[in-house]
DNA sequence: CTTTCTATTCGTCAGTCGAC
DNA sequence: GTCGACTGACGAATAGAAAG
């Protein structure tokens, strides 16, 4: 299923990305930049570093996504359970009371 | 087979929340 | 304020069942 990649949206169709900037440099990224330093980085590098970042955002993401869909899983899994030990316990219960009620109509007549 | 419908899975976006 | 993590919603891709 989904081999073949999801195609991108295009960002700008969606109103860009305004609530997920990331202006805080990224440990090891930021290496790849020229070596020279005190330089402004060209267009072309900013660019390149912005496209770098936004893959290691969409990267996270999908882990990120991974990860809750699993927990998801597991915590209905968990309420299924649940719901069955409660009515497993339920119908013992119901059937305790009735063995009450008879036992208890018996010793009145 | 082929087509159509439905369910499932996945990646992405956008919004929220807590930590700092 | 800003950031990262989490999660609901959405659309696309795919699988499998049902009908013709």
């Amino acid at each position: 299923m989904a081999l073949t990649g999801p195609a991108e949206k295009n960002p700008s169709t969606t109103g860009g990305m305004s609530a997920y900037q990331i202006s805080s440099p990224v440990s090891g990224l930021s290496q790849v930049m020229d070596g020279s330093p005190g330089s402004l980085p060209s267009p072309q590098q900013l660019t390149e570093e912005a496209s770098r970042k936004r893959e290691l955002r969409l990267m996270k993401n999908r882990e990120a996504a991974r990860e809750c869909r699993r927990k998801k899983k597991e915590y209905v899994k968990c309420l299924e359970n649940r719901v069955a030990v409660l009515e497993k316990q339920n119908k013992t219960l119901i059937e305790e009371l009735k063995a009450l009620k008879d036992l208890y109509c018996h010793k009145t007549e």
